[in-house]
DNA sequence: TTAATTGCAAAGGTTTTGCCGCCGC
DNA sequence: GCGGCGGCAAAACCTTTGCAATTAA
């Protein structure tokens, strides 16, 4: 369990400003040595089985705070609470980080010619080029330092 | 009122197998007629105006239906639950419909050369590439009949 | 020492479910 | 008339929050 598994945990929390404790080297190491994308539940037994006093709570602040700061990103969802559309043709969306504003990108040669690697052998029904930024409003207000 | 805004929407309805209610009109033109992605909430609050006896839950179970007749999209979210990533370099992914599996795509050449169109004034923070459809197993089982 | 973090439990918000009366077909 | 649907309220979840005790720096 040497060698080139030994990743400075440490270093890293450090370099994102976070203080080190036992349970976030736990939470980061068990999403870090994953390619599973899992869900905070997840993430928590699979720490339980080694801290078995640690909270689901602090699982979501921890992961909140590493989202924060960049040290993690969040895959899914992209917007609080489920949104719905009348148009069902297939089409591109872009959704504001700020304010999850969603807006139809309609070009509908966007994303031509995209196609999983060969060998995948996901069965792709659909794919959608997804946009994730600032929309209008909240782009003037962020350069304005409105908060 | 009348005129090219007369869209059939019983007729709607009813081809995609659904029983004609005052309800399920309401809530699918009040979707209908918006480009907002509007939540359950949203729609509730906009129909509640007309028939100020609808409850949430019909809209609740009413959307959902109409997603499982292929007459709506749901934009978003694409998982029930919160999902994390260790990998924060811009990447793409693909998402199981059915057992929301989460797999990357790293192809970082994917995607390139996709940019908004001109006269989209959104500020693009990043931009992936989502794939939607099966993954092997379920798609194994959806060959076989498997529910 | 001091501010941040944890665990716990309660609260908050979204979505689903159960049940019964009612309505479309 | 029958099966599906709507309203209501409770329940089930997921996630956040408040607080006292503990810990990192």
């Amino acid at each position: 369990m040497e060698g080139p598994n030994e990743k400075d945990f440490i270093g890293v929390l450090r370099d994102h400003g976070l203080q080190v404790t036992y349970q976030r080297l736990a939470i980061y190491q068990a999403l870090y040595n994953t390619q599973q994308h899992p869900s905070a539940e997840t993430i928590y037994q699979q720490v339980r089985k080694r801290f078995p006093m640690i909270s689901l709570g602090t699982v979501y602040k921890t992961l909140e705070r590493f989202h924060n700061v960049g040290l993690i990103q969040k895959v899914s969802p992209m917007t609080d609470v489920s949104r719905y559309d009348a148009v069902v043709e297939p089409h591109h969306h872009a959704v504001c980080v700020k304010c999850q504003m969603i807006q139809d990108v309609m070009d509908p040669s966007l994303g031509d010619g995209i196609a999983l690697p060969e060998g995948e052998s996901f069965h792709v029904l659909r794919k959608q080029v997804l946009f994730q930024g600032y929309c209008p409003e909240c782009y003037a207000k962020e350069k304005s330092g409105t908060p």
